[in-house]
DNA sequence: GCCGTTTTCGGCCCGACTGTTTTCAGTCG
């Protein structure tokens, strides 16, 4: 709890260096604290209290000195004095694509530009193509950036919601009074982005006493509503932006439980259709149960089988409820049988210390094996990325990993190399390297901005090598924050099923991508998925459960998913698809 | 600001790309 506060603290500290042109390393030393943090395995204060915070790497005195201040006052006397300087709304400009610490203190000195809304006018007044090293077209680009940034505005990241979501669960679950409780809405359908949290309970008696917890949570900073059946609040959550986002909490009686399950879970055109389909049945459906039209009588409401049941249907799982014709297959008895995390049985994405990982080969593959997996893919960058790896480092470390599969029993590392698509689709490593590795990921880092079918070609080129196993990120955006790289997704899809090259979708909740509906579009032409994290810690394999959700949204099942086979069917997999 | 040591200060992943400029600053990964 108190690591992602104390990371939080760090990383608008480096902001706030960056903008007023501290020493670069300075400000490196900040942001690497605020990563560390943020990865830490156990508590921030119980590092603390033991006086061990120095022993954290990239933590030293001076650091481990605003730890303790900032547990034990909320501040950091010197993190004050910098916000004193400028208004707080300054650093929303870091999020524009494009504007950079440099940027922002350039308009704040020139224009007096200190928030979003300050910025986009100026841009619009063609302001900010008369500053230096500014022109028309960084002017449009900060104009586009600002309207990507607005469309998600008001939305919370998938992974954001569920951090609060849970945390209000299991602080409310304990109470005495509650009966059941669950997070309903968008959240239950995973959908990558939150509006609001809607948590749905039952109550023994009244509901007074967890009504009365809900609106007194830490981190509420604001009570709209405060009744017997529903509460809301404002929430407000500082990871590595902020968020304040909604909560509504509901109490209902245990005989609708199922049907406002069902309601509050949505989606709203989901709930349309089903109640069309109920009308046509002489029934209505509403938050507190099925009902005969006629009579009034309720015929289901505790439970959600129950109320599908009412209406002729299997229950359908809540990542499918987006009216993209899940009702007409529930009535023909043709849902998928959708993945779910126990069918993963390892993960094909991970980097360590050998590039921008911050962990070691060892500590990864421990964190695998704790995770009950049989395999993980060492997938490290290559040249010419600055961090990435030479034909040389690769080979050390394939050697490396050979030495630490001997201790191994049901567990393997496989050497894999996560390799830079080059602008015109050449690899970033030579192929007789690759050609002895477990596993070829490949993707794209650099160059986004090419045209559509530049990109498109480069990606399908390196597919065509025969080199490459699987397309890692196949888009390149990133949720909330940029665009995709411009590309023809299904020309990618043709082209990965003709070279027997898989597609990933990226774990990573800030990525998910492919997203649900690329990746059902892949799945029904019959190309084979990957679920991977992109881990760059050993938390971060925990992340996994993002993209089994989101495969989960593309109806996508176990058979089509490469890392649900056994060691032995991967292996055999990847030989047939090299033609060995 | 941290680290490692050649114990007291110098180095810290750095290259590609964009949009500006006419040689390069800023951003990104």
């Amino acid at each position: 709890m108190d690591n992602t506060a104390v990371s939080a603290m760090f990383d608008e500290f480096a902001d706030w260096l960056e903008i007023d042109d501290e020493n670069p390393f300075r400000v490196r030393a900040y942001r690497r604290a605020a990563q560390v943090v943020r990865d830490l395995p156990e508590d921030v204060a119980q590092v603390a209290a033991e006086g061990r915070l120095t022993h954290l790497e990239g933590i030293g005195k001076d650091l481990a000195g605003k730890i303790v201040e900032f547990l034990q006052t909320g501040k950091v006397a010197a993190l004050e004095e910098l916000r004193s300087k400028y208004p707080p709304t300054l650093r929303d400009l870091l999020q524009v694509p494009d504007v950079g610490p440099k940027t922002v203190a350039l308009l704040y000195k020139r224009l007096n530009v200190s928030s979003l809304d300050e910025l986009e006018e100026a841009a619009q007044a063609g302001k900010l193509a008369a500053l230096p090293r500014m022109g028309k077209k960084t002017q449009e680009n900060i104009l586009r950036g600002i309207q990507l940034l607005k469309q998600s505005a008001g939305r919370v990241p998938l992974e954001v919601a569920w951090h609060i979501a849970e945390s209000i669960v299991a602080e409310l679950k304990p109470l005495p009074s509650v009966e059941q409780i669950i997070p309903a809405g968008s959240l239950r359908r995973w959908r990558e982005t939150i509006g609001d949290i809607d948590i749905l309970a039952t109550t023994t008696g009244a509901s007074a006493e967890v009504m009365d917890r809900f609106v007194h949570l830490p981190g509420v900073t604001e009570v709209l509503a405060h009744g017997e059946t529903k509460s809301s609040v404002i929430v407000v959550v500082d990871a590595r932006r902020k968020y304040s986002v909604q909560v509504d909490l509901r109490v209902v009686p245990p005989g609708s439980f199922g049907a406002a399950l069902q309601y509050f879970t949505g989606s709203k055109d989901h709930n349309i259709t089903l109640r069309a389909r109920a009308l046509k049945q002489g029934l209505t459906i509403n938050e507190y149960g099925v009902f005969e039209e006629k009579t009034g009588k309720q015929v289901a409401g505790a439970t959600e089988e129950e109320v599908y049941a009412a209406l002729g249907l299997p229950l359908i799982p809540p990542e499918l409820r987006e009216n993209r014709g899940e009702v007409e297959a529930a009535a023909e008895g043709r849902l998928p049988d959708l993945i779910d995390l126990a069918a993963m049985r390892g993960d094909l994405h991970a980097h360590t210390t050998y590039s921008d990982g911050h962990n070691t080969i060892a500590e990864m593959a421990d964190a695998a094996r704790a995770r009950g997996y049989e395999y993980l893919a060492i997938t490290d960058h290559s040249k010419p990325l600055a961090w990435g790896m030479d034909e040389k480092t690769l080979r050390k470390q394939i050697k490396e990993i050979r030495q630490l599969n001997e201790k191994y029993h049901g567990f393997r590392i496989l050497t894999g190399c996560e390799v830079d698509i080059l602008s015109d689709g050449r690899l970033g490593m030579d192929a007789a390297v690759l050609q002895q590795l477990d596993i070829v990921i490949a993707s794209v880092h650099s160059n986004f901005k090419q045209s559509r079918e530049e990109m498109t070609r480069r990606i399908i080129r390196a597919m065509e090598t025969g080199l490459v196993d699987i397309i890692a990120h196949p888009t390149g955006r990133l949720v909330g924050q940029r665009e995709g790289y411009d590309v023809d997704v299904p020309a990618l899809i043709e082209a990965a099923k003709r070279c027997g090259v898989a597609l990933e979708i990226n774990a990573h909740p800030d990525r998910l991508d492919l997203n649900d509906l690329n990746a059902r579009a892949a799945k029904n032409a019959g190309v084979l998925l990957t679920i991977n994290t992109d881990a760059h810690a050993p938390s971060n394999l925990d992340l996994l459960r993002f993209g089994v959700h989101t495969a989960r949204r593309a109806w996508v099942e176990k058979k089509d998913v490469l890392n649900t086979m056994p060691l032995d069917g991967l292996l055999k997999w990847r030989q047939q698809r090299r033609g060995l």
